[in-house]
DNA sequence: ACTAGATCGTTCGGTGCCGAATAGTAGTGT
DNA sequence: ACACTACTATTCGGCACCGAACGATCTAGT
């Protein structure tokens, strides 16, 4: 690997040598222990970041924008889909939708053919709502993406792709 | 870019693709936003696959996990460092100490010095229970990125630790 | 028809999570 | 001594979160 750290980076990586020295005998694998906490410690940043400075203003929760963005760009489905698209179980969805539905962003329509089924879908003002909160959070995006070049933006995407793939997969058994 | 994806991953780039075309006239970053909602979906599915398999067994929440885990590496130390270290708020720390306490595996100290400041300490149990979970833990971690080569994880590893560090300063003002 | 099983959304208990408010403590200036 | 400010951990309200339990509904097999 090229030596092409900045001064911030040096810190961190000498955390994770400190792990080493205090975890020897565990023999641990520090690859991917330091490539799955670091996307934790990013995650939580970057959320922590989000909704203070984006989300907030608009009163809305994390999870709360994420159904909204889904409904926006999947369109209209039943709440089963949802959950798994926005990565959260169905107990907490019902939470949240009751939410987005006290705020009217959402509605939920009872589906004739199989009464235990329910599509969610937008409103007008919801649809009025991510269409305004979604440019403002993608400008954030760009801002603590900012430090990298297009292409390693790719390489980033292309490799938690992997990751994330490779995670379903062990579930899925 | 190189033409590098498999087949899993174009399925997932052809979500982003639905986004472009849904979000057309809102003049979207797609780079980045692949990039930070591809964090956000690792984070929570690497997070959901590690309280299920290796931290449920063991009575564990995930933020408990981390803070035995900070303790551990960096010894005893006030509830300030702590909380930042593990990347959650006082209040919450509060709680999930109250939790650790209950079940013996953190002690409480008061600092005679500075009677608001309180250190927190492993217990031996404590110790126990770290030395146990981490092992396990990392060799899930090891299992969730097997897709990467190690010079793809320690790429991955310094994208995010710059991401990282971006958005803190962007915090930081 | 009837029952057994699968599948859906919701509810519930326990915990986490944040930010704001609070109580207690220390330091500083006067 | 006193007030003022700064800082600490905790408490609190509101929401999110999961998994398990639940009730309602559909399906398949007999």
């Amino acid at each position: 690997m090229p030596r092409a750290f900045s001064e911030g980076d040096e810190e961190l990586i000498e955390a994770e040598r400190l792990i080493r020295d205090r975890m020897v005998g565990l023999d641990l694998d520090l690859l991917s222990l330091a490539a799955v906490s670091n996307v934790f410690r990013t995650a939580t940043v970057i959320r922590n970041h989000m909704e203070r400075d984006v989300l907030r203003s608009h009163q809305l929760s994390w999870s709360a924008f994420v159904v909204l963005f889904v409904l926006r760009i999947w369109g209209s489905q039943e709440s089963r889909r949802l959950a798994a698209e926005a990565g959260i179980s169905g107990g907490t969805l019902s939470g949240v939708l009751d939410t987005l539905e006290r705020k009217g962003l959402v509605k939920r329509r009872a589906i004739p053919e199989d009464r235990r089924r329910v599509e969610v879908a937008l409103t007008a003002d919801g649809t009025k709502v991510v269409d305004e909160v979604m440019p403002a959070f993608n400008r954030e995006e760009a801002l603590v993406t900012g430090g990298l070049t297009d292409d390693e933006m790719a390489s980033l995407a292309r490799l938690l792709r992997k990751v994330l793939r490779t995670t379903e997969d062990l579930d899925d058994r």
